[in-house]
DNA sequence: AAAATAACACTTTTTCCCACTTTTTAAGCA
DNA sequence: TGCTTAAAAAGTGGGAAAAAGTGTTATTTT
Protein backbone atom coordinates (compact mmCIF):
# COMPACT_ATOMS: atom_id res chain seq x y z
CA UNK A 1 0.00 0.00 0.00
CA UNK A 2 1.19 3.69 -0.73
CA UNK A 3 1.81 5.54 2.68
CA UNK A 4 3.08 8.96 1.90
CA UNK A 5 4.56 11.31 4.32
CA UNK A 6 5.47 14.57 5.05
CA UNK A 7 3.36 17.89 3.98
CA UNK A 8 5.07 20.21 1.40
CA UNK A 9 4.42 23.52 0.05
CA UNK A 10 3.04 24.45 -3.65
CA UNK A 11 2.12 27.66 -5.70
CA UNK A 12 -0.86 27.25 -8.02
CA UNK A 13 -0.52 29.86 -11.55
CA UNK A 14 -2.65 31.76 -13.45
CA UNK A 15 -4.62 28.64 -14.73
CA UNK A 16 -4.98 26.74 -11.67
CA UNK A 17 -2.20 24.17 -11.93
CA UNK A 18 0.45 23.40 -9.86
CA UNK A 19 3.74 21.63 -9.60
CA UNK A 20 3.46 18.38 -6.94
CA UNK A 21 6.62 18.93 -4.82
CA UNK A 22 9.90 16.61 -5.61
CA UNK A 23 8.90 15.17 -2.17
CA UNK A 24 5.75 13.54 -2.69
CA UNK A 25 6.93 12.74 -6.06
CA UNK A 26 9.53 10.15 -4.87
CA UNK A 27 6.78 8.66 -2.55
CA UNK A 28 4.54 7.75 -5.79
CA UNK A 29 4.07 4.24 -6.91
CA UNK A 30 6.53 3.32 -9.65
CA UNK A 31 3.56 2.38 -12.13
CA UNK A 32 1.10 4.69 -12.68
CA UNK A 33 3.03 7.91 -11.17
CA UNK A 34 1.06 10.70 -13.45
CA UNK A 35 -2.96 9.61 -12.90
CA UNK A 36 -4.72 10.54 -10.11
CA UNK A 37 -8.41 11.21 -9.04
CA UNK A 38 -8.85 14.44 -6.65
CA UNK A 39 -12.14 15.10 -4.78
CA UNK A 40 -13.24 17.06 -2.31
CA UNK A 41 -12.60 16.74 1.22
CA UNK A 42 -14.70 16.23 3.99
CA UNK A 43 -13.39 19.11 5.67
CA UNK A 44 -12.24 22.50 3.78
CA UNK A 45 -9.90 21.14 1.71
CA UNK A 46 -9.34 18.63 -1.33
CA UNK A 47 -8.45 15.40 -1.61
CA UNK A 48 -6.31 13.74 -4.38
CA UNK A 49 -5.50 9.77 -4.60
CA UNK A 50 -2.80 8.13 -6.31
CA UNK A 51 -5.39 6.12 -8.71
CA UNK A 52 -4.08 3.21 -7.19
CA UNK A 53 -5.87 4.23 -3.89
CA UNK A 54 -9.01 5.54 -5.21
CA UNK A 55 -10.11 2.31 -7.14
CA UNK A 56 -10.81 0.30 -4.48
CA UNK A 57 -13.30 3.17 -3.22
CA UNK A 58 -14.70 3.44 -6.56
CA UNK A 59 -15.75 -0.30 -7.15
CA UNK A 60 -17.18 -0.18 -3.53
CA UNK A 61 -19.41 2.35 -4.44
CA UNK A 62 -20.40 1.27 -7.78
CA UNK A 63 -21.90 -2.24 -5.99
CA UNK A 64 -24.65 0.14 -4.14
CA UNK A 65 -28.05 -0.53 -4.65
CA UNK A 66 -29.28 2.04 -7.20
CA UNK A 67 -32.93 2.14 -5.80
CA UNK A 68 -32.04 3.61 -2.18
CA UNK A 69 -32.57 6.94 -2.23
CA UNK A 70 -29.81 7.04 0.35
CA UNK A 71 -27.28 5.57 -1.74
CA UNK A 72 -28.08 7.70 -4.73
CA UNK A 73 -27.72 11.43 -1.74
CA UNK A 74 -24.79 9.40 -0.62
CA UNK A 75 -23.13 8.67 -4.38
CA UNK A 76 -24.44 12.39 -5.59
CA UNK A 77 -22.76 14.06 -2.96
CA UNK A 78 -19.45 12.40 -3.02
CA UNK A 79 -18.71 11.74 -6.72
CA UNK A 80 -19.67 15.14 -7.59
CA UNK A 81 -16.47 16.15 -7.30
CA UNK A 82 -14.17 13.31 -8.24
CA UNK A 83 -12.42 14.42 -11.02
CA UNK A 84 -9.80 12.48 -13.07
CA UNK A 85 -6.53 14.14 -13.93
CA UNK A 86 -3.36 13.51 -15.19
CA UNK A 87 0.02 15.47 -14.54
CA UNK A 88 0.93 17.21 -18.10
CA UNK A 89 4.49 17.10 -19.70
CA UNK A 90 5.71 19.40 -16.87
CA UNK A 91 4.77 17.45 -14.03
CA UNK A 92 1.54 19.84 -13.20
CA UNK A 93 -1.85 19.11 -11.99
CA UNK A 94 -4.59 21.37 -12.96
CA UNK A 95 -7.56 21.48 -10.40
CA UNK A 96 -11.04 21.91 -11.62
CA UNK A 97 -13.01 25.01 -10.95
CA UNK A 98 -15.43 24.18 -8.57
CA UNK A 99 -12.92 22.08 -6.44
CA UNK A 100 -11.05 25.53 -6.20
CA UNK A 101 -13.38 27.07 -4.71
CA UNK A 102 -14.68 23.81 -2.22
CA UNK A 103 -11.35 24.52 -0.52
CA UNK A 104 -11.45 28.05 -1.13
CA UNK A 105 -7.61 27.92 -2.62
CA UNK A 106 -5.87 31.25 -3.74
CA UNK A 107 -2.44 30.88 -4.81
CA UNK A 108 -0.24 29.60 -1.67
CA UNK A 109 -1.54 25.92 -1.24
CA UNK A 110 -0.07 23.21 0.92
CA UNK A 111 -0.23 19.40 0.55
CA UNK A 112 -0.50 17.10 3.80
CA UNK A 113 0.23 13.32 3.75
CA UNK A 114 -3.09 11.48 4.54
CA UNK A 115 -1.93 7.99 4.36
CA UNK A 116 -2.54 6.57 1.20
CA UNK A 117 -3.86 10.37 -0.10
CA UNK A 118 -2.87 13.80 -0.08
CA UNK A 119 -4.87 16.16 1.36
CA UNK A 120 -4.59 20.01 -0.24
CA UNK A 121 -5.06 23.29 1.62
CA UNK A 122 -5.46 26.81 1.37
CA UNK A 123 -1.86 27.92 3.12
CA UNK A 124 -3.88 30.47 5.20
CA UNK A 125 -6.65 28.37 6.35
CA UNK A 126 -4.20 25.69 6.90
CA UNK A 127 -2.48 28.02 9.32
CA UNK A 128 -5.10 29.30 11.44
CA UNK A 129 -6.35 25.82 11.71
CA UNK A 130 -2.82 24.82 13.86
CA UNK A 131 -3.12 27.97 15.75
CA UNK A 132 -6.07 26.74 16.95
CA UNK A 133 -4.28 23.78 18.35
CA UNK A 134 -2.05 23.84 21.59
CA UNK A 135 -0.09 21.14 22.48
CA UNK A 136 -2.39 19.98 24.94
CA UNK A 137 -5.43 19.41 22.90
CA UNK A 138 -3.96 17.47 20.16
CA UNK A 139 -2.40 15.40 23.32
CA UNK A 140 -5.94 14.97 23.85
CA UNK A 141 -7.49 14.15 20.62
CA UNK A 142 -4.67 11.69 20.32
CA UNK A 143 -5.11 9.69 23.35
CA UNK A 144 -9.00 9.57 22.67
CA UNK A 145 -8.63 8.43 18.82
CA UNK A 146 -5.75 5.83 19.55
CA UNK A 147 -7.89 4.18 22.46
CA UNK A 148 -11.10 3.96 20.37
CA UNK A 149 -9.07 2.16 18.04
CA UNK A 150 -7.63 -0.58 20.40
CA UNK A 151 -10.99 -1.21 21.99
CA UNK B 1 -17.70 -1.48 -17.05
CA UNK B 2 -18.49 2.40 -17.28
CA UNK B 3 -17.38 4.50 -14.86
CA UNK B 4 -18.36 7.84 -14.77
CA UNK B 5 -15.91 10.65 -12.35
CA UNK B 6 -17.37 14.31 -11.99
CA UNK B 7 -19.53 17.19 -12.59
CA UNK B 8 -20.24 19.63 -14.99
CA UNK B 9 -21.86 22.62 -15.82
CA UNK B 10 -24.06 23.49 -19.46
CA UNK B 11 -26.69 25.59 -21.03
CA UNK B 12 -29.44 24.55 -22.95
CA UNK B 13 -30.24 26.61 -25.88
CA UNK B 14 -33.11 28.10 -26.81
CA UNK B 15 -34.46 24.59 -28.43
CA UNK B 16 -33.44 22.40 -25.61
CA UNK B 17 -30.04 21.49 -26.56
CA UNK B 18 -26.90 20.87 -24.92
CA UNK B 19 -23.60 19.99 -25.39
CA UNK B 20 -22.14 17.28 -23.55
CA UNK B 21 -19.16 18.69 -21.33
CA UNK B 22 -15.88 17.36 -22.50
CA UNK B 23 -15.08 15.73 -19.41
CA UNK B 24 -17.61 13.38 -20.07
CA UNK B 25 -17.19 12.81 -23.78
CA UNK B 26 -13.57 11.49 -22.46
CA UNK B 27 -15.45 9.01 -19.93
CA UNK B 28 -17.55 7.71 -22.57
CA UNK B 29 -17.52 4.27 -23.98
CA UNK B 30 -15.85 4.08 -26.84
CA UNK B 31 -17.68 2.05 -29.57
CA UNK B 32 -21.11 3.81 -29.26
CA UNK B 33 -20.37 7.66 -28.06
CA UNK B 34 -23.63 8.86 -29.39
CA UNK B 35 -26.55 6.97 -28.44
CA UNK B 36 -27.75 7.24 -25.41
CA UNK B 37 -31.16 6.65 -23.07
CA UNK B 38 -32.90 9.42 -20.91
CA UNK B 39 -35.58 8.71 -18.52
CA UNK B 40 -36.76 10.64 -15.59
CA UNK B 41 -34.96 10.16 -12.06
CA UNK B 42 -35.92 9.20 -8.71
CA UNK B 43 -35.75 12.58 -7.62
CA UNK B 44 -36.19 16.10 -9.70
CA UNK B 45 -33.46 15.30 -11.90
CA UNK B 46 -32.62 13.42 -14.85
CA UNK B 47 -30.50 10.21 -15.87
CA UNK B 48 -28.90 9.89 -18.69
CA UNK B 49 -27.79 6.45 -20.08
CA UNK B 50 -25.31 5.14 -22.31
CA UNK B 51 -26.95 2.78 -24.40
CA UNK B 52 -24.19 0.47 -22.74
CA UNK B 53 -25.52 1.02 -19.56
CA UNK B 54 -29.31 1.04 -20.15
CA UNK B 55 -29.23 -2.27 -21.39
CA UNK B 56 -28.67 -4.81 -18.68
CA UNK B 57 -31.64 -2.62 -16.79
CA UNK B 58 -34.18 -3.01 -19.66
CA UNK B 59 -33.49 -6.49 -19.94
CA UNK B 60 -34.01 -6.69 -15.95
CA UNK B 61 -37.14 -4.86 -16.07
CA UNK B 62 -38.85 -6.93 -18.97
CA UNK B 63 -38.01 -10.09 -17.04
CA UNK B 64 -40.54 -8.63 -14.19
CA UNK B 65 -43.60 -10.51 -13.91
CA UNK B 66 -46.48 -8.68 -15.61
CA UNK B 67 -49.23 -10.63 -13.52
CA UNK B 68 -48.22 -8.25 -10.59
CA UNK B 69 -50.19 -5.14 -10.62
CA UNK B 70 -47.14 -3.78 -8.92
CA UNK B 71 -44.91 -4.71 -11.40
CA UNK B 72 -46.95 -3.03 -13.94
CA UNK B 73 -47.30 0.61 -11.87
CA UNK B 74 -43.84 0.90 -11.53
CA UNK B 75 -42.81 -0.39 -15.08
CA UNK B 76 -45.28 2.67 -16.43
CA UNK B 77 -43.44 4.83 -14.59
CA UNK B 78 -40.19 3.88 -15.16
CA UNK B 79 -40.69 3.63 -18.82
CA UNK B 80 -42.71 6.59 -19.55
CA UNK B 81 -40.01 8.55 -20.05
CA UNK B 82 -37.50 7.09 -21.23
CA UNK B 83 -36.59 8.29 -24.59
CA UNK B 84 -33.75 7.08 -27.07
CA UNK B 85 -31.31 9.65 -27.77
CA UNK B 86 -28.65 10.38 -30.06
CA UNK B 87 -26.22 13.53 -30.01
CA UNK B 88 -26.40 15.97 -33.24
CA UNK B 89 -23.09 16.17 -35.56
CA UNK B 90 -22.11 18.68 -33.10
CA UNK B 91 -22.39 16.57 -30.60
CA UNK B 92 -25.18 17.81 -28.89
CA UNK B 93 -28.46 16.40 -27.52
CA UNK B 94 -32.41 17.58 -27.79
CA UNK B 95 -33.94 16.98 -24.58
CA UNK B 96 -37.59 16.07 -24.59
CA UNK B 97 -39.77 18.55 -23.74
CA UNK B 98 -41.78 16.42 -21.07
CA UNK B 99 -38.75 15.49 -19.29
CA UNK B 100 -37.60 18.81 -19.17
CA UNK B 101 -40.84 19.78 -17.07
CA UNK B 102 -40.12 17.22 -15.01
CA UNK B 103 -36.49 18.21 -14.04
CA UNK B 104 -37.39 21.77 -13.90
CA UNK B 105 -34.56 22.76 -16.17
CA UNK B 106 -34.32 26.29 -17.39
CA UNK B 107 -31.34 27.59 -18.69
CA UNK B 108 -28.19 26.51 -16.18
CA UNK B 109 -27.91 22.44 -15.48
CA UNK B 110 -25.37 20.64 -14.11
CA UNK B 111 -24.35 16.84 -15.07
CA UNK B 112 -23.41 14.57 -12.21
CA UNK B 113 -21.93 11.36 -12.17
CA UNK B 114 -23.73 8.15 -11.06
CA UNK B 115 -21.51 5.38 -11.17
CA UNK B 116 -22.24 4.29 -14.87
CA UNK B 117 -25.02 6.66 -15.61
CA UNK B 118 -25.50 10.35 -15.78
CA UNK B 119 -27.81 12.82 -13.37
CA UNK B 120 -28.62 16.39 -14.95
CA UNK B 121 -29.72 18.68 -12.42
CA UNK B 122 -31.22 22.23 -12.80
CA UNK B 123 -28.22 24.32 -11.30
CA UNK B 124 -30.29 26.31 -8.81
CA UNK B 125 -32.10 22.53 -7.56
CA UNK B 126 -28.87 21.28 -8.04
CA UNK B 127 -27.43 23.63 -5.39
CA UNK B 128 -29.62 23.59 -3.00
CA UNK B 129 -29.69 20.04 -2.15
CA UNK B 130 -25.76 20.72 -0.94
CA UNK B 131 -26.55 23.52 0.91
CA UNK B 132 -29.12 21.32 2.88
CA UNK B 133 -25.86 18.85 3.40
CA UNK B 134 -23.83 20.15 6.24
CA UNK B 135 -20.74 18.14 6.35
CA UNK B 136 -21.37 16.11 9.69
CA UNK B 137 -24.24 15.05 7.68
CA UNK B 138 -22.88 13.81 5.09
CA UNK B 139 -20.06 12.07 6.91
CA UNK B 140 -23.59 10.46 8.60
CA UNK B 141 -24.91 9.21 5.60
CA UNK B 142 -21.55 8.59 4.43
CA UNK B 143 -21.24 6.08 7.56
CA UNK B 144 -24.84 4.27 7.16
CA UNK B 145 -24.95 3.77 4.02
CA UNK B 146 -20.57 2.09 3.44
CA UNK B 147 -21.62 0.02 6.77
CA UNK B 148 -24.83 -1.24 5.36
CA UNK B 149 -22.41 -2.66 2.61
CA UNK B 150 -20.29 -4.47 4.87
CA UNK B 151 -22.61 -6.76 6.95
C1' DA C 1 22.30 21.17 -10.79
C1' DA C 2 17.70 20.48 -9.65
C1' DA C 3 13.42 22.30 -8.81
C1' DA C 4 10.13 25.87 -9.10
C1' DT C 5 8.13 29.69 -11.43
C1' DA C 6 6.89 32.60 -15.19
C1' DA C 7 5.92 33.63 -19.87
C1' DC C 8 4.38 32.61 -24.23
C1' DA C 9 2.42 30.18 -28.24
C1' DC C 10 -0.67 26.95 -29.74
C1' DT C 11 -4.62 23.73 -29.74
C1' DT C 12 -9.00 22.32 -28.31
C1' DT C 13 -13.38 23.24 -26.48
C1' DT C 14 -17.23 26.05 -25.78
C1' DT C 15 -20.34 29.51 -26.74
C1' DC C 16 -23.08 32.11 -29.54
C1' DC C 17 -25.27 32.97 -33.59
C1' DC C 18 -27.36 32.37 -38.11
C1' DA C 19 -29.38 29.84 -41.91
C1' DC C 20 -31.83 26.06 -43.50
C1' DT C 21 -35.14 22.00 -43.40
C1' DT C 22 -38.92 19.61 -41.59
C1' DT C 23 -43.02 19.29 -39.05
C1' DT C 24 -47.00 21.13 -37.05
C1' DT C 25 -50.66 24.29 -36.76
C1' DA C 26 -53.91 27.27 -38.45
C1' DA C 27 -56.63 29.29 -42.05
C1' DG C 28 -58.87 29.68 -46.36
C1' DC C 29 -61.66 27.92 -49.73
C1' DA C 30 -64.18 24.73 -52.87
C1' DT D 1 -65.99 18.23 -44.50
C1' DG D 2 -61.83 17.77 -46.55
C1' DC D 3 -58.19 19.53 -49.13
C1' DT D 4 -54.59 22.99 -50.00
C1' DT D 5 -51.70 26.47 -48.72
C1' DA D 6 -49.56 29.78 -45.67
C1' DA D 7 -47.51 30.68 -41.37
C1' DA D 8 -45.37 29.36 -37.37
C1' DA D 9 -42.77 26.46 -34.64
C1' DA D 10 -39.52 22.97 -33.94
C1' DG D 11 -35.45 20.72 -35.13
C1' DT D 12 -30.81 20.43 -37.50
C1' DG D 13 -26.36 21.78 -39.17
C1' DG D 14 -22.50 24.59 -39.34
C1' DG D 15 -19.14 28.44 -38.60
C1' DA D 16 -16.74 32.27 -36.22
C1' DA D 17 -15.22 34.27 -32.00
C1' DA D 18 -14.07 33.66 -27.35
C1' DA D 19 -12.51 31.03 -23.62
C1' DA D 20 -10.19 27.33 -21.61
C1' DG D 21 -6.62 24.08 -21.54
C1' DT D 22 -1.96 22.26 -22.93
C1' DG D 23 2.86 22.20 -24.06
C1' DT D 24 7.29 24.33 -24.44
C1' DT D 25 10.97 27.14 -23.32
C1' DA D 26 13.32 30.44 -20.58
C1' DT D 27 14.35 32.46 -16.22
C1' DT D 28 14.74 32.45 -11.32
C1' DT D 29 15.43 30.37 -6.96
C1' DT D 30 17.30 27.17 -3.72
Amino acid sequence: MIGFLGEYEATLDAKGRFLLPAGFKKQLPANNPTHFVINRGFEKCLTLYPIQSWEPIFSEISKLNDFDPKVREFRRYFLNGATYMESDSAGRLLLPKNLMEHAGLDKDIVLVSAVNKIEIWDKNKYQKFFETFTPESFSDLANEVMNNENK
